[in-house]
DNA sequence: TGTATTTGACCTGT
DNA sequence: ACAGGTCAAATACA
């Protein structure tokens, strides 16, 4: 409610530069958040008060969440062409259909232990990049025949924690562990030293920042953190829904 | 021995 | 032709 309130001001009145800001604003706003619910549960007993914190917690990252793709999907959104083949003909769902469609992504100091369990398929030095980019796919890729997979790729920068690109494609159809906001609190710059992908217990300590990607073009990753990416054959607003949690969506509206 | 990771080859889109 | 995504055999590790 209130969130909806910040949404119609924010999409009609502010300029481009605001919009940015605000972005960025409400994103620290999220990831202080996240920090709090990672110190605090832990430290409660188990039982009603729990619980209450952390639906509260939660619905204020859900709507931080929502802020930022509300104000994204405003009026700064970028769809590029490229959800449509050469000569507007639209793609086919290919088995190696180039991934820029249904993804999104974030820049984070902790790319894994997003509260899904990944397995990696791939590694490839990627042309003018300093790193190389891994590939995950969801563990019950198998299983349950869930589409879901990841990139990850170190961000070219001096940045202390290190920051990485994930590249989220396309939605799980799993039933995993409930989350669909791809930000964690685990410090896995080690994890990425130890090569390993799968889902532990999350720890706190390290400072770690996670903020939503802007950029032109997943398929081309800048290696700047600075645009705030949603590339999905749908409108704008529908992407958003696709990636969003049902109930936030009747939250919302 | 089973499972996860590595890595070069192969495939596809641009 | 090239770059990027995936496969799958080899390898590592618990």
């Amino acid at each position: 409610m209130e969130h909806k309130n910040l949404l119609v001001s924010t999409s009609t009145n502010l300029s481009h530069c605001d919009h940015h800001l605000a972005i960025k604003e409400i994103n620290e706003a999220h990831e202080l958040t996240r920090q709090l619910r990672a110190v605090l549960l832990p430290s409660l007993p188990a039982g009603s008060l729990a619980e209450v914190a952390r639906e509260i917690l939660d619905n204020i990252i859900k709507s931080s969440s929502l802020a930022v793709f509300m104000l994204q999907s405003g009026g700064h959104g970028h769809q590029t062409s490229k959800q449509h083949g050469q000569g507007g003909r639209p793609m086919l769902d290919g088995h190696k259909r180039r991934k820029s469609q249904n993804a999104w992504s974030i820049v984070t100091s902790v790319p894994y232990e997003d509260g899904h369990q990944w397995t990696k398929y791939g590694q490839k030095r990627i042309n003018s990049a300093k790193y190389p980019r891994y590939y995950h796919r969801c563990i019950y890729h198998k299983d349950q025949d869930c589409p879901a997979t990841k990139t990850v790729q170190k961000v070219d920068s001096d940045a202390d924690p290190p920051e990485f690109i994930v590249v989220y494609h396309m939605q799980h159809r799993c039933r995993s562990i409930d989350t669909h906001i791809p930000f964690v609190m685990e410090s896995a710059e080690a994890s990425l030293v130890k090569n390993k992908s799968r889902t532990d217990t999350p720890s706190s300590g390290d400072t770690q920042m996670t903020h939503l990607l802007l950029s032109d073009e997943i398929s081309n990753i800048p290696l700047t953190p600075e645009q705030w990416n949603l590339d999905n054959d749908l409108d704008p607003v529908m992407s958003f829904f696709e990636f969003a949690d049902a109930d936030l969506f009747t939250a919302v509206f």
